[in-house]
DNA sequence: CCAAAAACTGCAATCGAATGCGTAAGATGG
DNA sequence: CCATCTTACGCATTCGATTGCAGTTTTTGG
């Protein structure tokens, strides 16, 4: 396809009929009001001449820009591609374009959206919302609308598409039980974070409902989702020596991080220890061994988010009317190879 | 930071100057032709009022974005986000944002540079060319300020930044003749994109630079980058039933399909047989076996990219001055468990 | 056959910022 | 002290499309 940089005042011309005409008639919003047999010459004429309006134009015109911010923690997480994908997909049918903000600071959290929202998007889809996030308020009125994804917060008055955390907690807890396990330590996300609250809540609750106990030297908080934590925090765990024989990583690269320390440590996974991840990233079910972790629909998530995104944007009733809803997709267990009975057993 | 709808009008009423002179006083190119006394007053003023000037008018009338696109095959290959996110920290300091398309049919090679360019961007990084990819033109003259990385072509004229493939293919097949092979098969990537040609090409020249030959049965090409085409090509090399000890795959993904293969028929890696990938994507080095590979830079690429676009928008010239430079980043290899010497050595 | 209503279409203002051009005020100089 | 040149600023147009309003034509109905 070509684009030109033909003007809806040539299209008019060329049809001969007035710009505002040729308006109408381009817009299917407004077709039915000009004459059908006008309307077809004009299309002919945008037609023929290549004619593509000019998105800054119209967009100063309506106030809409036909895009949508994404934020992101972190980009090199190959979940947040997905979700990405999953969103982008939904959208793009309605002419919708995707712009990413990628950062993860707490202290600044909405860094990423700032930009976004400077460029007039006219929505955002937050996958990086943090317990306390607030959303960057237009000054006038109306905020911008929000579909929060990924992650939770109270704070932020918008519908929300996650993953049913507790219940796959749950997936793991009974799965390791079930393997005979009864010391189970648990490496939590960062508590600002809703995923790191929740999973820790549900292991919490899982534990008891498993008639296991939940001493407070097995769960141990990291900083963020990634290996490098996962690995300190490990470590940690290890040098309280404290027994367990299996590790509940809150994600997939804080358990990944577990295989670097116990690997360290010539501890044998699952021989010695089980880990179990969270998210069932690409990959991971390649690593050595392959983690047994429990899938986050990633990219259904984002094709869910994209949905809801269209319907706030198409609902006339500017936020009044319907309430957020929240959404939470049911995650599904993969038992791999880094889980085994404990070596008493 | 807070997004207010205040206006250019609002500002220069409360500095009590003109709008065209707030308008000067607040852009740098422009702030000279005002008085220094005023030039402040205008900006306490659009600091007071939290003032942000409005993209679309801006550019409206400026013919510029401030945004570039880049197109990339595929955001699930974890190297892409990477060149993505190196792209982005190049530009964003100049307060450019990027547009994301994703694609990568060699059909409609510019299906997502369209939708890009429809939304005028200022520049276009492409990372998913093929061979015969033509640039999608402007009717009107001049076509997108454009940057080819990772795949390069000679039918569009522009600076491309990519990685010496032929030199990374050297670091492989010396790293497997030192350990003993002789018998090497090659899987190589699509044949209409350069990375698949070059490093196809540069196997059979660095095979015969040591001596060895290249039978055509120990190379069959691809149709994509992806585990799928590996596994599949693993099969067709395997069951030609040509002796080799080696795979060199064209990158990573087909290298992983080798494993997939492989593995099915108790073939062992690399006891039996040894593997190489290319590119040294996230995890590679996790799988087990962790994958000999090549590292290629894709961040950097991607920050260069950034950088060369930068020039590009910012010289005045049009086009007509600097001719495309051609940058070539050097690979390095990375050594790892899926190579040892061959079984009768 | 005429009045009233409906159906089309054109006019012109508007969105917010940038900028060529003209002009008034101040500086310089002879 | 007046002519000339700067320096600063304001006026008005422009970018391309949308849209309220008014005007014209056609249709409908009595």
């Amino acid at each position: 396809m070509v684009l030109s940089s033909v003007t809806l005042r040539e299209v008019a011309n060329e049809a001969g009929v007035h710009v505002s005409t040729a308006s109408r008639a381009l817009n299917p919003e407004t077709r039915s009001i000009v004459n059908e047999k006008t309307a077809r010459r004009v299309a002919a004429a945008a037609e023929r001449l290549g004619y593509r309006p000019h998105p800054l134009a119209r967009g100063l015109r309506t106030n809409r820009t036909l895009t949508v911010g994404i934020t992101v923690p972190d980009l090199l997480n190959p979940v947040f591609p997905l979700l990405y994908a999953g969103a982008e997909t939904s959208l793009r049918d309605q002419g919708y374009s995707l712009l990413v903000g990628a950062g993860d600071d707490p202290a600044n959290p909405v860094a990423a959206s700032g930009i976004l929202i400077d460029r007039h998007v006219d929505g955002l889809i937050m996958a990086n919302a943090h317990i306390h996030s607030s959303l960057p308020q237009m000054a006038s009125n109306q905020p911008v609308p929000t579909v929060l994804v990924n992650r939770t917060t109270d704070s932020i008055d918008a519908p929300s598409i996650a993953c049913d955390d507790h219940a796959g907690i749950g997936l793991i807890v009974r799965h390791l039980v079930e393997l005979g396990h009864t010391d189970i330590a648990h490496i939590a996300g960062p508590q600002d974070i809703s995923n790191g609250v929740i999973r820790k809540q549900a292991f919490v609750a899982w534990m008891h409902s498993e008639g296991l106990d939940t001493p407070p030297e097995l769960i141990v908080e990291t900083n963020g989702f990634h290996t490098a934590e996962g690995r300190k925090a490990c470590k940690r765990l290890l040098d309280s020596g404290a027994r367990f024989t299996a590790i509940v990583g809150a994600n997939d690269l804080i358990a990944l991080g577990c295989y670097d320390t116990l690997a360290e440590r010539k501890i044998k996974v699952p021989a010695d220890i089980s880990v179990t991840g969270f998210d069932d990233m690409a990959f991971i079910d390649r690593v050595n061994p392959p983690m047994t972790t429990v899938l986050v629909p990633f990219y259904e998530m984002g094709a869910l988010a994209g949905q809801v995104m269209l319907s706030l944007l198409t609902s006339d009733d500017s936020g009044a009317g319907t309430l957020p809803t929240s959404t939470r997709l049911r995650p599904v267990l993969k038992t791999r190879g880094s889980t085994a009975p404990p070596a008493g057993s």
